[in-house]
DNA sequence: TTGCGACCTTAACATAGGTTGCGCGGTGCG
DNA sequence: CGCACCGCGCAACCTATGTTAAGGTCGCAA
């Protein structure tokens, strides 16, 4: 048994950072000066970015959900990605000249926006930060992997169920879940767009999700009533979240008692 | 117009990193330098890396095709991405502990490994191909929400001739295109992983392809009859390959006289 | 030569998931 | 107040794609 709560109880961002390395009180410090550095607020639906644009400064989620996604031309919507609490968008976005896909707010956001030279400043001095991001970066990528295997290989459940179970283990991982807890705003039409189904089918799926008993889901927060038999049903194995500790989120110290929860 | 045929004609490599940048005489050869560093041989079928292993260093495909793939539990397989000569499989992959999928040989295959060391004293001494390198590695992660795309919002038919485009316009950046004749050692089941269809609507669907007179392909080499109807068909958008030059992709120059073509 | 294993094709049938359409309750706003 | 719109549920019906199974070709090894 670890002891339960790291440094940083109230900044997603440090704590996640944390699961994988342990940082000095510098790193720390220099951590909290990217994450507070121009906050910008959009109301939910607001375009953070749009396809085309010209990127210029590195984001990172301080409040609220971001998506990534992108339209086929005759108007499919796919999302591609999510961002929660703590994570940062791309870290080197600056060398492509143009975004190909949009970033959008799910919830009302408050993003930090770090400049290339202070996002070179910060981490030039700071090179055990910048290894943690760079694991941040490859668990994004990994993340998207696994959301290959859902829309290429799962069933209909297993999309849906996988999704609820990375969506609270990464809240964990940020100290944003309360015992089995989390704060989940998603629509249904936001999870069809995800999962690659129809919200009809999002419906009657969800439907059968709640009848196995596996999670309950009322006033926009997630209570998950058998972490087990999700991870079951879902085909889901923890491993490409790299969450350094080895069984970590399957720990009841997983959860925080201090995370603010909606509702 | 510009001129037809840049600096390194036998290296897919270096040719693909210039349509990013102008490299310097001493980068371009800094680039040689990885590309031919301890190159290693596997024959098809082989893995190249496991599942749960320890990342060593950095792999470069010289020569041959490989692939991205995991299981589920149950053994449902999927492809989660395509390495083509001149590609690297992951930049930054020593920071994580542990594979959390498997890379495999598509075809008899040569790949470089560059060690963390190697890598680090290249790249510190030569940062503009660095930042070729990052693009080059951001551009993967494009391609592989260009995947998400495919297999949440289009049909098998888009799916599809979505792969051959990009597989083409992608060799062709790498000056292995030979007019609009390219190498495709792509077996069906192989594109039906790739696609998450199963085998058979994969042989249906391309019998539909070619009976559009879309594209042909015998020998394992794919010669694409109409490149336009082809884009229009699976609804393609090449913005995502962040190709540098515009329209550069649709030349005619786009095409080298000198990429060898088995077959 | 024979046999075997990849790879592809086709056909008949089964089903997961899409589509259309309606109803209902909340909520934000003119 | 009333209206519009969103999120959700439900039912009837439809279709793209999966499954199973069989046969054909090729290359290759015994």
């Amino acid at each position: 048994m670890r002891a339960a709560a790291p440094s940083s109880p109230l900044n997603p961002f440090l704590r996640k950072l944390e699961n994988y390395t342990r940082l000095s009180a510098e790193d720390r410090s220099a951590a909290v000066r990217l994450w507070s550095e121009r906050p910008q607020r959009f109301r939910a639906k607001d375009d953070v970015v749009r396809e085309g644009e010209d990127p210029r400064v590195v984001r990172l989620v301080i409040e609220g959900w971001a998506c990534r996604y992108k339209y086929l031309e005759d108007g499919r919507r796919q999302v591609l990605g999510l961002f929660l609490p703590g994570d940062i968008c791309d870290l080197n976005v600056f060398v492509l000249r143009e975004m190909d896909h949009f970033i959008g707010a799910v919830t009302p956001l408050t993003m930090a926006q770090i400049s290339r030279e202070l996002f070179e400043e910060v981490t030039l001095a700071h090179p055990r930060l910048l290894q943690a991001l760079w694991w941040d970066s490859l668990v994004g990528t990994a993340i998207q992997r696994e959301w290959l295997m859902n829309l290429g290989s799962r069933t209909a459940f297993e999309r849906i169920t996988h999704l609820l179970c990375e969506v609270f283990l990464r809240l964990s991982a940020a100290g944003r879940t309360r015992g089995l807890s989390c704060e989940f705003p998603l629509t249904q039409t936001m999870i069809a767009d995800i999962t690659g189904l129809s919200t009809v089918h999002v419906s009657r799926t969800f439907q059968a999700v709640r009848d196995e008993g596996l999670v309950e889901i009322r006033e926009r927060v997630m209570t998950i009533r058998d972490l087990d038999a999700l991870q079951v049903a879902s085909l889901f194995s923890a491993n490409y979240l790299h969450l350094g500790r080895e069984g970590r989120h399957l720990d009841a110290n997983c959860s925080s008692e201090d995370g603010p929860l909606p509702g």
